[in-house]
DNA sequence: CGGATCGTCAACCATGTGGTTGAACATGCG
DNA sequence: CGCATGTTCAACCACATGGTTGACGATCCG
């Protein structure tokens, strides 16, 4: 009996992940892009993009030989909501946001 | 850079992590007690409650020889925080909770 | 067609994780 | 003291994860 959130959890578990679901809070992006600021090689970042795919936090379409990736926030709401229910925590406090953003990204 | 959100996003990855942070909502437990309702050993037990602590959810405070360990939901905003930046999901919808609490538990 | 670009696949490696068992340590109790 | 209880430690195992490289399939373009 293996929940959704553990799929969830696990993908948000990796800083390489939680970057790239930053990036396409701007607009879906090609694999390629997606993979140019980072260091490492393509093909982990196409496994990287499978593992968002298969938490349902991400979609993927091929158009010509072009993938894009779109970020389907949905799928958070059940982690989201899960985790509310053990802090009754400010909703959208979106000044904490953008602070916790500067962090990750700009570390 | 490894942020907080690693050790918070990984630890709540587990579900007997989670269903260890949810039976601690209704109180405190001493280590054997909780492992009680699991068909794990103590030891796989222990492991899980550090982890815990590692990132920071739970605390434990040894009283005589029992170790005694509480939820510290606080520990929860920065990465409930995060998630709300990518949805705007419904805060604190209690009705949800207790469902996927249901489904976690009975499952 | 032929070459360049986009992306995945397969094999491999190092490390981490979740579990086990058995020994050890710490504390309370008769 | 001596034993039972509560918890962790250490060694080990199986498996997952994140990374690499090289080959491959697919698509566009000249």
């Amino acid at each position: 009996m293996k929940s959704d959130l553990d799929a969830i959890f696990s993908a948000l578990a990796d800083p390489t992940r939680r970057a790239i679901l930053t990036m396409l809070l701007e607009d879906d992006m090609a694999v390629t892009d997606v993979a140019e600021p980072f260091e490492i090689s393509l093909a982990a970042i196409s496994k990287h993009l499978s593992i968002l795919t298969r938490a349902g936090l991400i979609s993927q379409e091929k158009r010509g030989r072009v993938k894009w990736c779109r970020l389907e926030p949905e799928a958070m709401r059940e982690a989201s909501v899960w985790m509310q229910g053990f802090g009754q925590f400010d909703p959208v406090d979106l000044d904490h946001f953008e602070r916790f953003l500067e962090r990750e990204l700009g570390g």
